[in-house]
DNA sequence: GCATAGCGTGTCACACTGTGGCACGTGACT
DNA sequence: AGTCACGTGCCACAGTGTGACACGCTATGC
């Protein structure tokens, strides 16, 4: 089950998009390959539609429009997407911290899939497509604490890998942490993953009660403050509870 | 310069990306291959974590959220697609018709990569990643008539197909269209495409006069008024000024 | 002005890859 | 029990992608 060809497709694809344009020399020096497999590579790409010659510099290569047509099925029908946006952008006005969307992948992590900006001169940065631990993150654990305890087991039963002294790297403890998150409707990382990182997160649930993405205010260390967390917390929960509602109609 | 299985893939991907979730029996209908040769094309792209196995039914296949890294880089660096969202969602509320941002593909049409609705009941519909012709819509035509002598030939020069019986196919009336679109500053279509779909788009430009984008508002014939159409036009071609602002920015 | 080095592009014989016919296990419906 | 359709697994062979090599071009250095 090798696909060697397909796989390495997608690698340069990736390749592209992240140092777009590019040429096929530089794409040598990072995979190593001789340039006429790469080339061959960027010119089937291009047939396909997902890859494209810049348009001033035609030796360089970009993303195609075509990559927009493939959504992921937590986005499907834009709906969730789309109901999530104004919801975000009212948050966003309330609190002026940056606001994420984040969808499970795999149950190996969370996936940025959508972000307004506060207008602070400091603020926390993540791109839309970054991963980030389910175990370690308040969107993670908004997630997880809504997961069925077979699900939750699996997660708990891996190793839990550690960032620094706030990281909750123990089953048992990061159990009790879930059941808390269940209880105030709201999960909680401070400093557990980035250092200088604070969040806190609410699901968006379907209409069986699972979690299909979490909403997360993020804000640096600096500006996080205990004593507006409960207030914060119903923000944001009460956010999240309008993009579900929004969703399901 | 084949690479059959890649291009497969990609399609099997597409395949996915509208049927998900989806069953390898419905994609051997859809194909007409092998089963075989697609399950081994979905574990691929599964491993390749393109594709994921739905979480309800293991044997039904949905996009993964790999594809979400790749995204942004089809938006130009994304930071076009930021800065069009809140200009688009204030010209939502200004005239309540469902807004669409759109950038050209290859030179061969329009892919709608963001939308904002309103909330009539009767409303226009587009997915994001739907393509369009450039001749034949208002994004189009807007994006178009910021494109140099050359590339309005190749156009012009090319097969411009009919859909019905406004669709402009005369490759003078198109420059001649295309002339006005740049005088008054938008692009107005009125069932040249879709039949009872109208809509009023304005370039998003870059600083060397560029056109990467348009916006549009879209709406159904049985509400386009023509008196109307000066207000509105200033409205759209107004949101594409503060887009290209921002985007500059 | 000539040499060199780097680029993107093109070619081709060979090895190895992906192919698809076939068969198995399973679960649903008759 | 019997039938059917499904997802999955196997393997010989044909056809595919591979990558060393070569070409033309441009920029840079001597």
């Amino acid at each position: 089950m090798e696909m060697k060809s397909v796989t390495r497709s997608l690698r340069v694809l990736e390749a592209v998009a992240r140092h777009q344009p590019v040429t096929v020399g530089e794409l040598t020096k990072l995979f190593g390959l001789p340039k006429s497999t790469l080339q061959r590579t960027l010119v089937t790409l291009n047939e396909a539609g997902w890859l494209r010659a810049n348009r001033k510099d035609t030796t360089r290569w970009e993303i195609g429009a075509r990559v927009l047509a493939v959504r992921p099925a937590a986005l499907q029908g834009s709906s969730l997407f789309a109901a999530a946006r104004e919801p975000m952008i009212r948050l966003r006005d309330a609190v002026n911290e940056t606001i994420h969307l984040s969808v499970p992948d795999a149950l190996h992590g969370m996936v940025v899939v959508d972000r307004v900006d506060c207008d602070h001169a400091v603020r926390t940065f993540h791109s839309i497509g970054d991963t980030s631990p389910l175990h370690a993150t308040a969107a993670g654990n908004a997630v997880l604490a809504h997961l069925g305890k077979s699900e939750i087991d699996e997660v708990a039963a891996g190793t839990l890998e550690g960032y620094g002294e706030e990281t909750i790297t123990d089953p048992g403890q990061l159990r009790g942490e879930l059941h808390r998150v269940r209880e105030r409707g709201y999960a909680v990382n401070h400093n557990q993953y980035l250092q200088g990182v604070c969040a806190i997160a609410a699901p968006v649930l379907d209409s069986e009660g699972t979690p299909l993405a979490a909403v997360a205010v993020s804000l640096p260390d600096s500006r996080f403050e205990p004593g507006r967390l409960p207030e914060l917390g119903r923000l944001v929960a009460e956010t999240a509870a309008e993009i579900t509602a929004r969703h399901l109609a």
